[in-house]
DNA sequence: TGCATATTCTTGCGCGAGCAAGTACTCTAC
DNA sequence: GTAGAGTACTTGCTCGCGCAAGAATATGCA
């Protein structure tokens, strides 16, 4: 019965589970670290990179939820919950009453500027730094490969 | 203001979010399938796997949650879920009223093995397939590097 | 022995996520 | 210009998860 099915062999369980445990260990820490230090998710923390990042220094909802990698519906409550605090505005978008776009308020500016030091620090300490420029470049290339 | 902190290069950039975004894609294609073939999530499937794996095909709750980095409380549902499905049943610790151990009914034994056929293909084909046994070797060893 | 403390698991609660249905607006075709 | 189809977002619902409190059992120590 076993024989049915070639199984994985050591090296394959160790690039794949080290795969998943790295990432479950990271993003639980990160997400804590940014909780405890700023208040804000590592979610939210994701939206007003992405808001801060894009050419506009908004986005529309849905153009957020693509590239959260998250649902409208996910995207409309992050929003949600970012609005209520103060980081974030809705405005409807120009030329298309359907369209909400949102941006951060000066105070989400100001708390994502605040916790990308934070984060930052982290993502270093945790992954980044435990890899030559070399080592990085092909983990990059790795990721890419994946795509395809 | 954007001059206090020393921002990602483009190949960090590249190295972490496409970790992240690997990750992401994987686990979400990963959980459909099992769902839509098997109708057991990928939590279902890691569970029967840890449990399957184990010296005495059977764990306690608390090395359940352990392995498989999910809470107690976590822990318990996933189990009562398995369990109302009949793959999994509840057995008392010998020796200890407290603790209570999981493990797999025949069901739940035929279910995995049927379900880590779908796996491993999914596994293979969107990760392992993409890399060297030299390349798959350089991932394990960069996640045991992390862990340190 | 017997009582306080610790351990193991479950339960109550609230939160963040997706799906499907609903609402509001736009576009197409006549 | 208006009906019907399409698009963009929000809302209702349910589910999976963690935390904190609770229940049951075990342990330590007088």
């Amino acid at each position: 019965m076993q024989g049915d099915v070639k199984l994985l062999t050591p090296v394959e369980v160790g690039a794949w589970r080290g795969f998943l445990r790295a990432h479950a260990e990271l993003a639980r820490e990160l997400d804590d670290e940014l909780v405890a230090e700023h208040g804000l998710s590592l979610r939210g923390y994701e939206v007003l990179l992405l808001l801060h990042e894009s050419p506009r220094g908004r986005l529309r909802m849905s153009d957020l939820a693509d590239q959260a990698l998250l649902s409208l519906s996910g995207t409309t409550r992050v929003v949600d919950r970012l609005a209520r605090e103060g980081f974030v505005r809705r405005t409807r978008v120009e030329g298309d009453g359907r369209g909400v776009e949102a941006r951060p308020t000066k105070a989400g500016t100001r708390l994502f500027r605040q916790a990308r030091a934070t984060h930052l620090a982290g993502v270093r300490a945790r992954f980044l730094s435990h890899f030559s420029v070399a080592e990085l470049d092909a983990l990059a290339a790795t990721w890419e490969r994946l795509r395809a």
